[in-house]
DNA sequence: CGACTAACGCAAAGAAGATGCTTTTAGCTC
DNA sequence: GAGCTAAAAGCATCTTCTTTGCGTTAGTCG
């Protein structure tokens, strides 16, 4: 979240930003080296310009990063809580455990300061969460609490994503949605 | 891990690295900019020695972080498993969660291309559940996977510390460890 | 529509990072 | 344990990045 003042959203203000962003996503896609003045130059600015609005590199890094981790869509509709909750942390675990996936994280991570960037990321796997349970309460499903999904499964995945070198296993995700919906369900 | 190349491993080479180490965190503790020229003027030694044994400060913050996240000793035995996995849970989530353990944390993810740091810093936690549930083993008492203990218990405490912002709830480790031990022990 | 001010551009100064060459010294062989 | 070899550190220099003061542009509000 954080242009640093965040103030006066509109006008000018807002194309730097897109255009900085964007001349970020372009080197990062052409594996170039990321340097203030090359974004700069790329986006059309000069590099004083990213200094004062970002601070340095790797806050920007994060503010980019933490976009591309936002969700495009919610989670589809698959007709039953667990189907969804499935195919949501297939899709999930696949994502963060990519190359890009991974670096999306660390740079959320690493170009943080108070932890903001961090906590927008969580919220976004929150909020897929909380779509897929309402829709299962509409349903009339006995559903987990969203707290318990993230703690065993969102958190797992994560964590293997982050800290285990290699490729994960896809299973796994199906495994914790199986945990989570038959061993740690609240009784009806 | 990396010195880079990490040959020669004794004599002077060892001598550098344990003087810029300690400058590191002399440094870090007196909340002072931490750039390479000021780490190796503190080490007594020229910053090229820095670049070409660590490449840049991210990495070399990284090798620093993640040596500090080496357990100093085995897990305190408690006499009973749920006992010693609860303290020692405790005692995780609050280094993990204090100001200085999340930087640690931060800093290992944050420089660390291959994900060797990271593999290594999940590797202490993994140990020293190992250590818990063999000497469990030992009385006869009847224990979880280690894989399980790392889902259940230590995924979601690294997760809550690094996503989200504030302090955190100690009773959420002994939550964990109940869950584990009483909803997704293997049968007998 | 005019004043106000945040945000940008520009340029110069200061600090960090990279690199070729020399010197030191650890590790090995005899 | 003396000498050889090459890895690693020192040194000097050059390049590149980062910071900062000041003038200009352009949103925003009365």
């Amino acid at each position: 979240m954080s242009p640093r003042p965040a103030v006066r959203p509109g006008g000018r203000s807002a194309r730097v930003q897109e255009s900085v962003h964007q001349a970020v996503r372009a080197l990062q896609a052409e594996q170039a080296a990321l340097t203030v003045p090359l974004v700069a130059a790329r986006a059309g600015v000069t590099p004083s310009t990213v200094y004062r609005r970002w601070g340095d590199l790797k806050e920007l890094l994060s503010d980019v990063a933490v976009e591309r981790l936002r969700p495009e869509a919610p989670p589809a509709d698959h007709g039953s809580l667990r189907a969804d909750l499935e195919h949501w942390a297939a899709g999930f675990l696949e994502e963060m455990s990519s190359g890009p996936g991974r670096s999306y994280v660390r740079d959320t991570l690493a170009g943080d300061p108070d932890g903001s960037n961090a906590g927008q990321c969580s919220a976004y796997a929150r909020e897929q969460v909380e779509t897929v349970l309402a829709r299962a309460v509409q349903r009339g499903e006995h559903v987990p609490d969203v707290d318990t999904v993230m703690d065993h499964v969102v958190a797992p995945m994560m964590y293997r994503a982050l800290f285990r070198p290699g490729p994960l296993d896809a299973g796994h995700a199906r495994d914790l949605v199986a945990t989570v919906l038959y061993r740690l369900m609240p009784l009806p």
